[in-house]
DNA sequence: TCCTCGTATAGACAAACGTCAATACGTCCA
DNA sequence: TGGACGTATTGACGTTTGTCTATACGAGGA
């Protein structure tokens, strides 16, 4: 059920709810920890650094692989968590499978760790 | 030993590997994924932003306990972990200890994140 | 249709994590 | 100096996480 990660991506545009903007609801803290659970590790971080260095912005989980250092299985573990956090998004084709960093998503994150604007405040 | 929080902010700051931005090595991906992981935990978010909200921009670890209704030595984990990945930094002032939000490793995370300024969007 | 090959899932296991009760540490005040 | 009080540390616990091997799924080609 691909639901779950569409859900996550939604709620985190919809609401961004700012870290330093007030007290957060449990809710929304709960929210942004999930994103942030999908980024805490360091094999994660490389894979998703590997496919925004693809060029093109897209990188098969063939050439994931051999970067990291690990199993099959365990790369393509990886890529579900960061899938289901609304990070990188899947494209079947064939038999080959492409992922993509979904911009909106860091974005949001971005804007919800320092919303500041540069210069002054639109709050 | 405080060295190991600081050496952290320093490093975070001073290298900034945007993950967008290339393949990140190894050591840069780890130094990332360690300060995600102080913000993968709904509590420590909620924690941050309790900081963040109140006024002064400081908050004592005695009104941090009931916001969150947890027991105190878990409150007292939870801002460890805040402060040994230089997301909060801490006073003792007499038998009171506060805590306030390091904004630079904020905005380190978030650049992190995501480096694209405001001015041209490319898409 | 069967085989090959890329990818995902299942199951297992050790390590890390979040939480608590109990206790230790430090600072203030009488 | 001794007690009270705010905070940190210790030790224990069940749960979650990251990794592997083994296996299943699915698409393309002979």
């Amino acid at each position: 059920m691909p639901s779950a990660s569409l859900n996550l991506i939604e709620d985190l545009s919809a609401c961004c709810s700012p870290i330093t903007g007030g007290a957060l609801d449990v809710e929304s803290a709960e929210r942004l920890a999930r994103v942030f659970k999908a980024l805490a590790d360091p094999t994660r971080v490389r894979l998703l650094s590997l496919i925004a260095a693809t060029e093109g912005g897209e990188a098969c989980a063939c050439d994931l692989t051999a970067p990291v250092n690990l199993s099959q299985p365990t790369v393509s573990h990886h890529m579900r968590q960061l899938v289901d956090a609304g990070l990188v998004s899947r494209d079947q084709r064939g038999k080959w499978a492409y992922y993509r960093v979904v911009d909106s998503t860091l974005d949001a994150i971005a804007n919800a760790i320092k919303p500041e604007r540069l210069g002054q405040q639109t709050r």
